[in-house]
RNA sequence: GGACAAUUAGCUCAGCUGGUUUAGAGCGUUGCCUUCACACGGCAAAGGUCACUGGUUCGAAUCCAGUAUUGUCCA
């Protein structure tokens, strides 16, 4: 074995080996636990957010299986619609100058799969790379055939139920994508600009009213103006009528108490329903005309007069020139506000009335969020419930239509001409194909699995939508349509619902809020149990990882670095409560000229896997010698068990219990610091460090090989407790110490056996470690050599301190490094010696020549001090009446305790300090 | 503007339902050690009035209110 462990050499092997031996497929016994995971945009690459989500998953999935459970995880990426179209077209444009409809839709989305394909077995091998033991034959793509069926079944289920609808409403508009885009899908940007204060003549002739804008071209889609009604001012105008400056229009004056604040600017505000929020509402409770004023490039149309072909900024410009022209100007003010941008192009968003579909949310939200405040899907922590709840509670009805060419295409057919006889006589007879007349656009017809041919219907054109589906419509079918709904498959009757689901915080509204509603709505049931939301990795400076920002980690880089299983612990350690972890990130160059973003924090995991590779590269010969690693595992003999054997497997078997219990709690920090602590404090530092002097005997005695035993039985526990956090490490050591046992993967998970957890040696050891600490510390205040061989005297309070400290004075003797130790009730202090108050007596280490009597005498009363006035707290707590009354008899006890001991520190001590100075 | 969170050693974080916590860990720092598993190591040590102000309580890092700063999500 090398005496460093090397990461990079097993990997690949591991990989290798679990695939061909299928380790990763359902065993097909036992009660089911499955996970999807949370598709992976094919956008990019993934970052160390996605190492982290997928090393709970492997975790959970690792444990489940050892355990013994029927487990399954089901891999796939996900196509994110508009991301994925705006990188390839961003591309596209800067390779070769080139826009989509230079291209068209089926040349563009052609590229769109090229770049899927090559981002996809990039994610792949990321994944695969970071150890998660996906059942790989079931990968899906949300835009796959089986995805696209099961998207096309719940369409068509919605629709023929009329809960997915067309409408016109006001969306947000990117001009640059030509695409409608979600209020999620936009970042707001403080603007500087202007506040221009215009005439608006009143259509008798009898004055004018002023209004000031931010958007003067909106003018042009105004169709009333708005007072507050209690405004003296304009109290007079309302029901009057004033005209659109250019347009010429007739529109009203209202008064309107919700959108107008009359302490604000000129107290009137212009209505322009069809181009913002606000206006839009107002609108619809004045029932005032909606007029689009805007193409779907961003130019103003032909309701715009003689503006029409503008873009907005031109429009505004020349709206702005013509209204001081023509004397309408009165006023501009510099005003600074918020603008919507496109998160994806940075365009202006303009907000547009356009028609759109949706999927009516009143009754689905409903019982999305029974599911929750029932209990049936819990959360984890519990407070991320309340943000689900929030949102799902406003109901509003769900965009889920999308201008792009990437994406499910909504399987809807216009039909402008035909008739209800015709389309009755055509599908009438199908059960798979359901329509309705719209209001405004004719016949609306939707397939639920076959394409409807454009002639279809003899005599009409039958046209597709050309729009596609939000990206989170598919996504919301995900736990199912991975799973082969429709259809009632043998995966979906084995593994549906799904045991948990682990994702962060940011998409509990987006997508599993979604999930639930349409596992709800589709198979009328929850898709998961248990969500549990894991922190947020962010900078060393607070801030989101992120290209733009150059801050992002590649999770292979650190495993190149580091070992994917330094990268798994290190994961595994950010993940408390909390909901974000801050990672300090340092660029670093590497020998081939390129430069990569790395954190030392993943050193912790390094040194931890090359603290258990050495510790088994220490016992592997003395394993082979005792015989360990052929046939039969050796047997410890419990006759022959010293303090320490009893202790250490006291130690494991209160580790495995512990461990099993923070894995059911997903308290995955914790975890990896406790195996940690035991690994290097129990096993390492404690243990090894006792019984060297045995293992390292040539000849194999009776202690020896039942040392050999002892430890064969805890580093196997061992593998097994870590191997959900560190596959690969756990895999390759088991083989070089257990040759032709069964692979950790597949074995069970160890069973703790609290006969053997022992709480009085727990409590025996930690005098053992205080007396050694002593010990170890008077060395190193004196500056002696570990070489130099000391003596120490322990004086012990009673017979029962005397028995048990004799019992281990071998353990103390060897971690010491003392050269003898005399242990008695009521021994002479040696003089010159330092001394140091343990539990249950006290120690004294001789130093004549070397002991400083003034340092020590300086040490002593600060020890007094401390002790004293620990002692007087305590007293004065205990001498308070409400304390005595009140606090319950085993606090009281405790602190009686408490009392004793710091008082017998100080008698200790005094005394000692007395022998120094006198 | 609303919601959720955070503020504990130089850094990154633990501290679960208030009392065996005189607040722990890792990194970093300082000193000693190249001792036959490991210098990606060993031993020892220094380092914190738990953001601030009040309150509840016999008792608060922990519960409550307010203030300040920061972050995220939603408007």
């Amino acid at each position: 074995m090398e005496p460093r462990f090397n990461s990079k050499d097993i990997e690949t092997r591991w990989l290798a080996d679990w695939n061909a031996k299928n380790s990763f497929a359902p065993s097909g016994k036992g009660q089911h636990f499955s996970i999807v995971i949370p598709p992976p945009n094919v956008t990019g690459a993934l970052h160390l957010g996605h190492a982290l989500n997928n090393t709970i998953q492997d975790i959970l999935v690792r444990y489940r299986r050892k355990t013994g459970r029927n487990t399954l995880w089901i891999p796939g990426t996900d196509h994110a619609g508009i991301a994925t179209q705006a990188v390839v077209e961003k591309r596209l444009l800067q390779d070769e100058k080139k826009t989509r409809h230079d291209l068209g839709r089926e040349a563009l989305v052609e590229r769109i799969w090229q770049w899927k394909d090559e981002y996809e077995k990039r994610i792949t091998t990321q994944l695969k790379g970071m150890g998660s033991s996906c059942d790989w034959s079931r990968q899906r793509f949300t835009l796959d055939p089986i995805c696209a069926r099961a998207v096309r079944h719940a369409f068509f289920n919605l629709f023929s139920k009329s809960l997915i609808f067309r409408g016109k409403r006001l969306v947000n508009w990117d001009s640059h994508l030509q695409t409608a885009v979600a209020d999620d899908e936009i970042y707001y940007e403080t603007k500087k600009g202007h506040f221009w204060t215009f005439q608006y003549r009143l259509a008798d002739g009898s004055g004018f009213i002023p209004v000031a804008t931010t958007r003067p071209e909106t003018v042009l889609g105004d169709t009333a103006l708005a007072v507050h009604p209690s405004d003296e001012r304009y109290k007079q105008y309302v029901g009057k009528t004033v005209l659109v400056p250019f347009i010429g229009r007739e529109i009203p004056v209202i008064a309107d108490a919700l959108l107008v604040d009359p302490e604000f600017g000129t107290g009137t505000v212009k209505v322009t329903p069809a181009h913002d929020p606000n206006d839009y509402a107002t609108g619809l409770r004045h029932k005032l005309p909606m007029i689009n004023i805007l193409t779907e490039d961003g130019r103003i149309n032909e309701n715009g007069g003689r503006f029409q072909g503008l873009t907005i900024a031109k429009a505004r410009e020349a709206v702005v020139a013509a209204m001081e022209a023509e004397g309408y100007l009165i006023e501009v003010k510099d005003h600074e506000h918020q603008v919507g941008h496109s998160d994806r192009s940075k365009t202006t968003i303009e907000p547009m009335l356009s028609d759109q579909w949706f999927v009516k949310m009143e009754t689905l939200a409903e019982n999305a969020m029974e599911a929750v405040r029932s209990g049936q899907v819990k959360f984890m922590p519990e407070r991320y419930a309340k943000s689900y709840l929030d949102w799902l509670g406003e109901k509003r009805d769900w965009c889920i239509s999308r201008q792009l060419w990437w994406g499910h295409q909504i399987p809807i057919w216009h039909c402008k001409t035909c008739s209800e006889a015709e389309l009755q006589a055509a599908f009438g007879a199908q059960k798979d194909v359901f329509f309705y007349r719209s209001e405004t656009e004719g016949w609306l017809v939707c397939s639920q699995e076959k394409d409807l041919a454009s002639d279809a219907l003899p005599g009409h054109l039958l046209e597709r939508d050309a729009g596609v589906l939000d990206t989170w419509f598919s996504s919301a079918l995900w736990p199912h349509s991975t799973m082969g709904w429709p259809d009632n498959t043998d995966t979906l009757k084995a593994f549906y619902p799904t045991s948990v689901l682990v994702t962060s915080r940011d998409i509990i509204t987006l997508w599993v809020a979604r999930m639930v509603i349409f596992s709800q709505e589709n198979l009328g049931v929850i898709p998961f149990n248990q969500v549990y939301i894991h922190p947020k990795i962010l900078d060393g400076t607070g801030r989101t990882m992120s290209k733009s920002l150059g801050n992002g980690v590649d999770p292979l880089d650190i495993i190149e670095k580091y070992g994917t299983d330094a990268l798994r612990f290190v994961m595994a350690s950010l993940c408390t409560d909390t909901q974000d972890a801050r990672l300090p990130v340092k660029p670093e160059k590497q020998e081939d000229g390129r430069t990569i973003n790395t954190s030392d924090k993943f050193e912790i995991g390094r040194n931890f896997s090359n603290k258990l590779w050495n510790a088994s590269r220490f016992l592997y010969p003395h394993l082979e010698q005792a015989g360990a690693l052929q046939g039969e595992p050796l047997k410890a003999n419990p006759a022959l068990f010293a303090l320490e054997d009893k202790w250490i497997l006291s130690r494991l078997n209160s580790t495995i219990a512990l461990a099993t219990k923070l894995l059911e709690q997903f308290r995955f920090a914790e975890l990896a610091q406790e195996l940690y602590r035991f690994v290097w404090d129990d096993v390492c530092s404690s243990y090894l460090e006792i019984k060297k002097g045995v293992i390292n005997r040539e000849t194999m005695d009776a202690e020896k090989k039942n040392a050999m035993a002892i430890l064969a039985q805890v580093l196997r526990g061992v593998l097994d407790l870590l191997h959900p956090v560190m596959p690969f490490i756990t895999e390759e050591l088991n083989t070089i110490l257990f040759p032709g046992s069964e692979m950790v993967i597949s074995r069970a998970w160890p069973a703790s056996d609290s006969s053997l957890v022992n709480a009085k040696i727990e409590k025996d050891f930690e005098r053992i470690f205080a007396v050694v600490e002593g010990v170890r510390s008077i060395r190193g205040r004196y500056g002696v050599s570990p070489a130099q061989k000391i003596k120490a005297v322990i004086k012990a309070d009673d017979q029962a301190t005397l028995d048990s400290v004799g019992e281990c004075r071998n353990i103390i003797i060897d971690l010491g490094g003392l050269e003898s130790m005399d242990v008695g009730l009521d021994l002479a202090k040696p003089k010159f010696s330092a001394s140091i108050v343990v539990p249950g007596g006290e120690l004294n280490i001789p130093l004549e020549g070397l002991l400083d009597p003034v340092a020590e005498v300086t040490r002593l009363k600060k020890e007094i001090e401390k002790s004293e006035a620990f002692a007087v707290a305590i007293e004065n707590k205990l001498a308070n009446p409400a304390f005595a009354d009140k606090a319950p008899a085993s606090v009281i006890d405790g602190e009686k305790q408490k009392l004793a001991t710091q008082r017998d520190i100080v008698a200790k001590n005094r005394k000692a300090l007395q022998e120094l100075e006198g």
